[in-house]
DNA sequence: ACGTGAAGGACCC
DNA sequence: AACCAGGGTCCTTCATGT
């Protein structure tokens, strides 16, 4: 199953030959550090999909039952809180930085690119041409060009991706001033008071705001997608990609039939170790999903149950999340990390640490913000990642204290593992 | 039984 | 020949103390 990242649906690949992209990946990454790597993470979900049917070989009948009842339970309490309420729109810019970039240099729009800090390092984002031939973000850089040998690499220039955002929330922002940035190329809008107060529909505001963004950003497309949740206009936004719309209904009966055959992959938080899980159990769709309640209940944890029943039954972040305790709180970390040639030289892992260490400082010094925790994060060559965290006496933002603090987690490591050879560290 | 800190992972863009 | 980011959030598990 290695290299699934690469090959499931992802707009314009619907033509891809993913048998291709598939052998492409093996044979350029088999026997290297990062593909053992992979693998071991494979064979611990492995066992964990082992022991979920070991449990659920042990149960009796009649436990069965109770966990189909308990399961019918909750989805009928989780019912009682349903509300077609609430209208959120979704924007994604389509191919963001690749987008700018062409923007900027618009011979690169017939050419397939890819945005990368360097040939051999991961594409943020691939074009549309470049996807044809199976090229996508999240790809080395060497594999994209194995693909697609002509694929032209371009730096990533964030004050360009910068200008486009700050336009395209311009517009964002004449709906709902109070939009949530998921990100530079991502934004999430309630529209429910602007429709009543206008008389208006998410369809007619979709169209607006993406013939609106377009203008305001000299060219750059999105797909805009429309429902009363964060989650289902989210997955909506994906559905008529690129530069479409979907408005899904708001109605139970319009959820449900849109649930029923969507692979459970495309939903927020369902990646690719949780699809292999729930494929295991025969859920491919929202709809298995529902169908299968009572076995997530009797296999998962509750807050994993809830989660799953919640995209089941299309019911859940139908409001901002200043409204929850959870979501009232402000910026959680600050980190800076950087790889580099693998190395076990004690005074270059030194120095580098102490750079990033300084920067997250300097950052939170910026931000007005100090830090009650100290984590250093630690990738070896062989891809695997080791963390360590101290607890500090009390918040703090100095430099001198956090450096410390990072530099001795890493030489305690280095001095209980002999040789340890890095090709990453962060604070 | 329960809160808390630490470590590891999954997932998102 | 070798080459797989960097910024986040959240959840789970385990050890530990009360």
């Amino acid at each position: 199953s290695y290299g699934s990242v690469f090959t499931h649906a992802k707009a314009g690949m619907e033509n891809v030959d993913r048998e291709r992209v598939a052998r492409v990946v093996y044979d350029a990454t088999v026997g290297t550090p990062h593909h053992e790597n992979e693998t071991r993470k494979e064979r611990a979900t492995s066992k964990r999909i082992a022991a979920m049917k070991a449990k659920g070989q042990g149960m009796t009948k009649t436990e069965w039952e109770t966990f189909g009842r308990r399961a019918d339970e909750r989805a009928r309490a989780m019912e009682r809180t349903r509300s077609g309420a609430r209208k959120w729109l979704v924007v994604d810019m389509d191919g963001f930085y690749a987008a700018c970039e062409e923007l900027y240099d618009p011979a690169l729009k017939s050419v397939p690119v890819g945005v990368a800090a360097g040939p051999s390092s991961v594409l943020t984002t691939a074009n549309y041409v470049a996807r044809k031939y199976g090229v996508r973000a999240a790809m080395p850089g060497f594999i994209a060009k194995k693909l697609c040998p002509d694929l032209v690499f371009v730096k990533p220039d964030f004050k360009k991706y910068v200008k486009a955002s700050n336009e395209s929330r311009g517009v964002f922002a004449q709906y709902n001033p109070d939009y949530i940035a998921g990100s530079l190329d991502e934004a999430y809008i309630e529209v429910t008071e602007y429709c009543e107060k206008h008389d208006t529909t998410m369809e007619a505001i979709a169209e607006e705001i993406r013939s609106k963004v377009k203008e305001a950003t000299g060219g750059l497309t999105c797909s805009v997608g429309g429902g009363c949740s964060r989650r289902l206009a989210k997955v909506c936004s994906d559905f008529n990609k690129p530069n479409g719309q979907y408005i899904l209904g708001t109605t139970r009966d319009d959820i449900l039939k849109f649930l029923r055959d969507l692979p459970v992959r495309k939903m927020y938080g369902i990646g690719k170790t949780l699809e292999r899980i729930l494929n295991e159990f025969d859920i491919k769709t929202c709809g298995d999903l529902l169908a299968k309640r009572a076995t997530m209940l009797a296999l998962f944890t509750p807050k994993a149950f809830d989660f799953l029943l919640g995209i089941a039954l299309g019911i859940g972040t139908e409001c901002h999340p200043r409204e929850t305790p959870e979501g009232s709180g402000g910026r959680k970390g600050v980190s800076k990390s950087e790889t580099f040639k693998a190395t076990a030289d004690k005074a270059y892992l030194d120095a580098k640490m102490t750079e990033l260490a300084t920067e997250v400082a300097l950052e939170c010094q910026r931000l007005n913000l100090k830090g009650r925790m100290v984590a250093v994060k630690l990738k070896r060559s062989t891809f695997d990642v080791i963390q360590r965290q101290t607890t500090l006496a009390g918040p703090t933002n100095d430099v001198k204290t956090i450096v410390n603090s990072a530099l001795r987690l890493m030489r305690n490591e280095n001095s209980i593992g002999a040789n340890m050879t890095l090709r990453l560290v962060g604070a």
